[in-house]
DNA sequence: GCGACATACATCGTAACACGAGGTAATAAC
DNA sequence: GTTATTACCTCGTGTTACGATGTATGTCGC
């Protein structure tokens, strides 16, 4: 798919895939991947983002012998989800404008 | 609307907004208004953008004075449209992962 | 005639961003 | 002991949207 095409939906397709359950980047890539593919360094940076801008928590937790930093939804990035079903609206308006048939 | 989520949108508008009649710059953004606003040095970056991708061709006329660059969609432009079209299933399913209510 | 506004084009600098390439380190399988 | 998998991270680069700014003409009110 277009790169430019998924920017917009990258930042809410993270919070989505930990939205109902805490998980972590190497899981997170796994679970999006039949939907949506992205690289290692795009995660990771968009995790540090998200962090940043506190829509998302992170706990740190020893798992066999391996570091895995676990990601929890704050309210803040629930209402970010809830932003991008209302631009959701617009998108499909422009949606329609591409794809009319007028002459 | 989140700029991320228009980035892939604005060159297939700019493609749809110009593809049943020859359209310019001024008018362009005016049609699109409605939908989505976009700056006129956003608008122009896109224009030469899409004439290097050979997605439009451009011919200069004079209207009352002034100078109108007329755009004009190619096949490759039409093209482009279409694979918007593809791309759209993706993003539906997308949209669905990230609105899907499990717990 | 002159100021304000609309029409119409263009360029420059900046900040945000996705991603490839590369790196570290542990466990498991063979 | 080498390869694969799990799991994290950083740096550099190219693409891009946009604000700021500039140029120039036409129109309308006063």
């Amino acid at each position: 798919m277009d790169i430019q095409l998924k920017r917009g939906l990258l930042d809410v397709c993270v919070l989505a895939a930990i939205k109902n359950e805490d998980s972590y980047g190497y899981r997170i890539i796994k679970d999006m991947k039949p939907y949506l593919e992205l690289s290692e360094s795009t995660l990771y940076t968009i995790l540090k983002r998200l962090e940043t801008a506190r829509m998302l928590e992170v706990h740190t937790v020893e798992h066999e012998g391996r570091l895995r930093k676990y990601y929890h939804i704050t309210p803040a990035g629930v209402q970010r989800i809830e932003e991008f079903k209302t631009d959701w609206e617009e998108i499909r308006s422009i949606y329609r404008f591409i794809t009319r048939e007028e002459a």
